[in-house]
DNA sequence: TCTAGGATTGAGACCGGACTCACATCGATT
DNA sequence: AATCGATGTGAGTCCGGTCTCAATCCTAGA
C-alpha cells in the first residue's frame, strides 16, 4: 500500500564494484582499507559507493571476522535506577571501544538468565556481562566461562566461578555502617531485601545472592564485635513489590519487640519502607532510624533527608566493561581495577534508639 | 595461560550431519524443522545435535533470512528513570514475540543518534525505536523511513515524519495542569526545560522539541483562555546539569518579578528545583508552589508530596513495541493504540499564590 | 505387476563480506 | 637487457546457515 517499490535489495560490494568497473576484491579492499590498491581504483571505488549509497552488512563482516563487536548484558531489572545508572557506564565505555549493547532483562529469574546467556551466545556476542540472578546456582555461567568466551560479573560475585567480579566490599561497608547504627544506641536492627526465598531467614541459612550474604555477615560482625548477638528475626527477605514491603514495614514496627532501626537493601524497598512509614503516622528518625543502599538524588529531598550507602554505580558499570573488552581483545590486565568503595553518607535519617 | 586447549570452533551443521550420517542438507531441515524429513533421520540428527551440543549461528542464520529478530533502541539518557521504565516496557513486548533489542544512549545528541541509527541500520535491525533528539532535525529518520525499514517514534513527535508516534497529548496536560495553578491564584508560573537552545526563550521561537513546544503551547492556550498573557520571561530552557538548573531556580525566584510556580519539565530537573528550594530557605508551597512531570515513587516522600504529571511511560514503550513489531511482521494495525493518556495527580506542592 | 505421485535425500547455489593465491605490472638494480 | 621485489588485480574460497532442484525411494491404485 504505502511500501515504496518494494523494499529495494542492499547494495553489496558486487554492485559498487561492478559501478566502478573493477573486481569483487577489488572494491572491498577499497572499502574495507586493506591490503593493495592504487588510487585510481580506490578512487573510483569510494565514488560509486558514495553514489550507490554503499553501507556494509555488519552481520556478513561479522560471519567471517567471527567479531560481532556486540557485548550482552544481562541484568535483572534495568527498570531500577541501579541497573539504569550502571547500564550507562557500560555503554559509554563500550562505545568508546566501538562495541555496542545488547540487553536483556531477567527479572531476576534463573530460567531467564539462563535462556538470555543462550540467546546471546547464539548471536555470537563477544563478551558478556552479568548481574546473576544466583551466586549459588551458576551451571549456566560455568558452562559460558568454559566455551571460552569472555566473561564479567557485575554487582554480584558468583560462587566458585572464575570470573571478574564488579562489585563493592559489601561486608565492609556493612559493618561499618551497623557500627554507626549500634553507636546511636540501636540494638533492634531490622534487614529488608528483595532476595526470594523458600524459608524465612534463620541464622545461617544459606542465601542465593552472595551480596546479601555479605551484608548480613557485616552486621553481624558488627553486632559480634559488641559482644552482642544480631537479632535474625528482623531480617526480611521476599519483599518482592511495594505492597509486601509495606507490610513487612509494618510488621517490623509492630509490637513489643520493634526494631528500632530498618536498613532497605536497595532503592526499591527503601521507596516502601519509608512510604509505610510515613503512612503509618511515624517519623524518621523520631520514631525508628533509617539506612538503605544507593544514593539516589531523592535521598536528599525527603524530610529528613536520608543516610545512604552509596555504591559507585556507574563507576562499576565503566570498570566491568572495561574489563570485559581487555579480556575480548586479549590484552592482560594493563591498569588494575580501580577502587569500587562504597562509602556511608550521614545526613538526618539516624538518631538515637 | 588459562585458556582450555584454544577456544574450540563451533559446532556447525556440517559437523552434526557427519556425526549423523546425513547429508548437511537433512541435517539443517531436521534442526531447523522444516521441510521433509524421516523420523529415522530426524531422530538421528537430533542426538548428534545434542551430543555435540550444537548451537545455531544466529548470524548465518540472519544472514540469508533477512531477519535478525532484533530491534534497536535509541534514547537520550537511559541513566533517566523514564527512559528506564519506557525500556522496560519495550523489552517485556520485545521478549514475548521473540525479538531481543538493542540499545543505544545519544547523550541527546543529534550527530550520535545519526550515527547511532546508521550504526543499528548497518547490523540490520529489523526496526527501529527512537525517541528522536530533535524534532526539527529529522533527515536522518526520513531517510531511514524511505529505505523501507520500519520506524516509530517514543515519547516525542518528528515534524512531517510519517512515522507511528507513541506520546502522550502533551498539549492537552499541559493545558489542564496549568488551570490548575491559574486556579489556585498563579500568574508568575515558571517553566523549566532541559532543551537545548542558542538563545533564551522568547515568545513564539521555534524549539527543537515538539513535546517542550506543545507543553508550551498548553500553558499559553490556558492563559489566554483566562484573558492573561503567559510570562515569557519564566521560561527557562538549557537546563542541563544539577547545577545549572539550581542557578536558573534560584533566579526564577529572586526579584520581584519572581515567580510563584515553577514547573518542572522532567525528573531530573524536578530533583534540582526542589533541591534548591529548599537550600534556598524556601519551603513548598508556602513560598513556591511546584508542579513536575513523570510520577516517580520518591514524589510521594517529599514533604510535602509533589504534584505531579503522571505520563504511562511503561505502557508507551509497550506500545511502541508491538507497533514496530506489528510493522516488522508487516501486518495490519489489529487493535487500536491504547490511549495513552498523561494525566494530573494532585498532591501538596500547590498552594495558592 | 506396473506406475503415478508424494515423501526423502543429497549436491550445490546463495547471503555479503574477508581473505588467499596465482598472475600480472613496473620501476629499479646490475 | 635480464632480474627482482614491490605493488596491483581478479578469480575463487570460506564463514554457517537456508533453500532450490533434480534424483531416488516408496506405496497405493490400476
Amino acid at each position: 500500500m504505502s511500501t515504496e517499490g518494494s523494499r529495494r535489495r542492499d547494495v553489496t560490494v558486487a554492485d559498487v564494484a561492478k559501478a566502478a568497473q573493477v573486481s569483487k576484491a577489488q572494491a572491498a579492499r577499497a572499502l574495507g582499507n586493506y591490503g593493495a590498491v592504487s588510487d585510481d581504483v580506490r578512487e573510483r571505488v569510494l565514488a560509486a559507493a558514495e553514489e550507490l549509497e554503499y553501507r556494509p552488512n555488519e552481520l556478513a563482516r561479522s560471519m567471517n571476522t567471527g567479531k560481532s563487536n556486540t557485548i550482552g548484558v544481562v541484568v535483572g531489572d534495568i527498570e531500577n535506577p541501579h541497573f539504569g545508572l550502571a547500564m550507562r557506564g557500560i555503554t559509554d565505555t563500550a562505545k568508546k571501544s566501538g562495541y555496542h549493547v545488547i540487553l536483556i532483562n531477567t527479572d531476576e529469574e534463573r530460567a531467564a538468565e539462563v535462556d538470555a546467556v543462550r540467546v546471546l551466545l547464539d548471536k555470537r556476542v563477544d563478551g558478556l556481562i552479568v548481574a546473576p540472578a544466583s551466586s549459588v546456582h551458576t551451571a549456566h555461567l560455568q558452562q559460558l566461562r568454559e566455551s571460552g568466551r569472555p566473561l564479567v560479573l557485575l554487582d554480584r560475585a558468583a560462587e566458585g566461578l572464575d570470573a571478574e567480579a564488579f562489585a563493592v566490599d559489601m561486608t565492609g561497608i556493612s559493618y561499618e555502617s551497623t557500627k554507626h547504627l549500634l553507636a546511636a544506641g540501636h540494638r533492634r536492627i531490622a534487614f529488608v531485601s528483595t532476595l526470594t526465598s523458600d524459608k524465612p531467614y534463620q541464622e545461617g541459612m544459606a542465601l542465593e545472592s552472595s551480596q546479601i550474604a555479605d551484608r548480613l555477615d557485616g552486621i553481624r560482625r558488627a553486632f559480634e564485635e559488641e559482644g552482642l548477638t544480631r537479632p535474625a528475626d528482623l531480617v526480611r527477605l521476599n519483599a518482592g513489590d511495594a505492597e509486601s514491603v509495606k507490610k513487612i514495614t509494618l510488621e517490623l514496627l509492630d509490637g513489643p519487640n520493634a526494631a528500632t532501626a530498618i536498613i532497605a537493601s536497595d532503592g526499591l524497598i527503601a521507596l516502601g519502607v519509608v512510604e509505610a512509614i510515613q503512612e503509618s503516622g511515624r517519623s524518621i528518625p523520631d520514631d525508628v532510624s533509617f539506612l538503605m543502599y544507593d544514593d539516589f538524588a531523592w535521598t536528599r529531598l525527603t524530610t529528613p533527608p536520608l543516610t545512604v550507602i552509596a555504591q559507585p554505580v556507574y563507576e562499576m558499570g565503566q570498570a566491568a566493561a572495561s574489563a570485559l573488552i581487555r579480556q575480548i581483545e586479549g590484552r592482560r590486565t594493563s591498569a588494575p581495577s580501580p577502587e569500587l568503595a562504597a562509602r556511608l553518607i550521614v545526613r538526618g535519617s539516624i538518631g538515637a534508639a
